[in-house]
DNA sequence: GTCTATACCTGGATAGAC
DNA sequence: GTCTATCCAGGTATAGAC
């Protein structure tokens, strides 16, 4: 994959995590690259195109780490997805699902069926990974490991948007609250 | 205040809480009302001009809300709070917080800081309730009232975002589990 | 208060040269 | 692959008539 391509893509995730989808140009890739517009129109014909694959990376990237994870203690994988919040806390970006899911109703449809995907193959590793520490009894909740799942990414989630908006306190604390009820 | 204003502040409302600040526009507001977008701008001269009063409403009907209940028990007030949410769920909004805080940055500064104060507003209420209901052995958490209220706020707020991606489901499981929760 | 008309800009996208 | 040049659509906003 070529360079140019690669950093399109970093720069557009940063991009639509920091502003949205909508509120976000060519422009804004192409001059901190010191291209031009077309240029991205030829890695990217259409908008949709960019988003699609900023999501199919992020989807990538998740499976990727979570493989790696894999020898790794169930309680220690759950502290590093945690992790993974934390560290776009640390840079003022919200999520992928948190930046996209507002406006889901106005994206172009690849980019409905891939966010759908992504939160499918968040919550099923979650699921998964909760379900794993309660049979190990490394964990302790009441609710099923799936209601669990919904409740610590919708949490997370929050956190990162409530925490621009609120100040930096809240993700901490929210945070805090998600290790402590599991 | 006039009728067309009333009807373009809920157009407004509408079309954000579904598509977000950036994806709508001031030819969405007048062709349904059958008028002509300079009218539009008759009343709300900039869209941040429109953007900050619907956050305003938003706020001075949480605090209407909020100041009815006062009679009533504090579980049937926390159990209101959540109904709030119930009730967009079921039109398919997702709450102002929730459409807005993913593009913070790129609000107007008038339109960050009224978010900021809605926050703030619901955040207070919701800690003085979980409080109440402590003391008074209704409600039965382990955290501090402060904490819980940004837990319960975050996974309500993410639970209408998750379920516009994810379904129907989602946001009803989640609501149970806030529920459960104290 | 609402209209017509329009200015001005930005943004997505494409054609064709290099 | 990247450029210049350009098209077209849409969006915010204003002036001035009614």
């Amino acid at each position: 994959m070529s360079e140019t391509r690669s950093a399109i893509l970093e720069l557009g995730e940063m991009l639509i995590r920091t502003r949205g989808y909508h509120a976000f140009s060519y422009h804004d890739i192409s001059r901190p690259l010191a291209i031009k517009n077309a240029a991205v129109h030829y890695y990217f014909p259409t908008k949709a195109d960019l988003g699609v694959a900023i999501i199919e990376n992020t989807i990538a990237a998740f499976r990727q780490a979570t493989a790696s994870w894999q020898p790794l203690p169930t309680e220690k994988q759950f502290e590093l997805y945690t992790r993974i919040y934390q560290d776009s806390q640390s840079k003022g970006w919200v999520c992928l699902m948190g930046a996209l899911s507002p406006a889901y109703d106005t994206l172009p449809q690849p980019m409905q069926e891939k966010l759908h995907r992504m939160g499918q193959e968040i919550l099923s590793w979650l699921t998964a990974c909760l379900e794993r520490g309660k049979a190990e009894q490394v964990f302790n909740f009441p609710e099923s490991a799936q209601a669990k799942a919904q409740v610590v990414v919708a949490a997370l989630l929050s956190s990162l948007l409530l925490n621009k908006v609120m100040g930096e306190g809240i993700f901490q604390s929210i945070r805090e609250a998600v290790r402590k009820g599991v």
